[in-house]
DNA sequence: GTAAAAATAATTGTCGACATTTCGCGTGTG
DNA sequence: CACACGCGAAATGTCGACAATTATTTTTAC
């Protein structure tokens, strides 16, 4: 009875989250606006509250704030979703190197109550949580590394790579990566890095092979595309 | 005359900027308090601007941002520190592989023009612009590389880096600095990627060392050391 | 004389209101 | 009938003031 009251919130964590996940599980859909009055009297806070969650989750890329315009849900382009997997590509398997180095049997716990909470998720065919806690896997690693400067790229990045996936992603491709991240894990609890990097290294190129990025540039570039002729 | 006025700058981006190279070149030591009322009035801004400027920087990770308690230059600790060290060196040479992939004769006149201020800073042994340029020679290789993610990780960690070396280098470490980017330039230049990535490897490697980051510890913790006993 | 405690001063957090800009809609004109 | 101009409404940017918390100083007790 206590969390229903879906106002009243106090925080501005706790509204910040709110909307975050908001958007990872595509309640939000990328390119929708955020008006300040309308959230502050969702939330019952005051527009300055509002003001600093917004420029806080801008700061996450999980929102774009235009001068004058407002917040509006982030819609990465193109180029910016495979700028993301590049900038992955390089990142993770670092982070996993440390994390195998590193591991001890509370990490490995950690792995597996995550798998188990992305296993429950999949059962279930939640879609949105499914896609939330792929993100929140990598995100685990990195924390898991502990490594506090890829912590804050990984956690960026696979909020793009949400937004991403939830813009450009054939809804088959969902699926397929639940046993990916069990194989990651087990190589890493297997302390073999190079395969956990080999197999990082595969599902990042399949779940980038698996978005359909030309087709949906007609409709995510159209007003740029005009801009030229 | 129109740039002397120290005081009456209006944009927020403006006096963020004015802050941000206040930092990177050391005028303002990490740790220094950042009163907004103090800010408020040197810069003739509002509190609720200085406030948004504040937020801006803590995002960029060269102030730390303490609830009721105000905005502080950044003070990374030597785990940060390392941690910063260790991200460079995963995501640096990658940048150099695609820059190196890309060049054109734009992208080296940019290079080239970055060398020219380098070496002006360095033949006037104006100290505070070496360290800061030496930071934006980075950030520059990653901007002409062209990757949206990838550049805003390197400014932080440029920017961490800055602060680095302020709190724990030997001030004889600088000097050496200046033929690395130099020869980093030559071998991408002359495309080979290799060789550019193992001299940038080299690079991160030698500012590492040169870091006193044991005994710096001492003076860095001195109250949260004395808070354990 | 020292140390704890209370009062005071200063700083940050929050709010509501005003100013400015943008967006939607209606009207007028060619 | 189409297009453009202009007006009105709504939203964002900015400010000053009040409330709440923290830091400092003074007072008081031992």
């Amino acid at each position: 009875m206590r969390t229903r009251k879906s106002a009243k919130e106090k925080t501005i964590e706790e509204i910040a989250e709110k909307i975050y996940t908001a958007i990872l599980e595509h309640r939000l859909a990328p390119g929708t606006k955020l008006g300040e009055d309308r959230l502050a009297t969702i939330f019952g806070a005051s527009r300055t509250r509002i003001r600093d969650v917004l420029a806080h989750l801008a700061n996450e890329r999980v929102v774009d704030l235009i001068p004058q315009r407002g917040a509006f849900v982030a819609k990465p382009s193109v180029e910016e979703a495979s700028d993301v997997f590049e900038a992955r590509r390089l990142i993770e398997p670092g982070i996993i190197r440390r994390l195998a180095s590193r591991l001890d049997s509370k990490m490995l716990a950690s792995l597996r109550e995550q798998q188990r909470k992305e296993a429950e998720a999949l059962r279930l065919h939640d879609e949105r949580a499914i896609v939330r806690l792929s993100g929140e896997f990598h995100n685990l690693l990195a924390e898991l590394a502990g490594n506090t400067a890829l912590i804050r790229c990984m956690r960026e990045l696979s909020s793009l790579t949400c937004l991403t996936i939830f813009l450009y992603d054939a809804p088959t491709a969902t699926s397929c990566r639940a046993a990916d991240h069990a194989n990651i894990v087990a190589a890493i609890a297997a302390k073999d890095s190079a395969k956990a990097e080999a197999l990082m290294l595969q599902h990042l190129e399949a779940i980038e092979k698996s978005l359909k990025l030309e087709g949906a540039r007609y409709f995510a570039d159209l007003e740029t595309i005009f801009q030229d002729i």
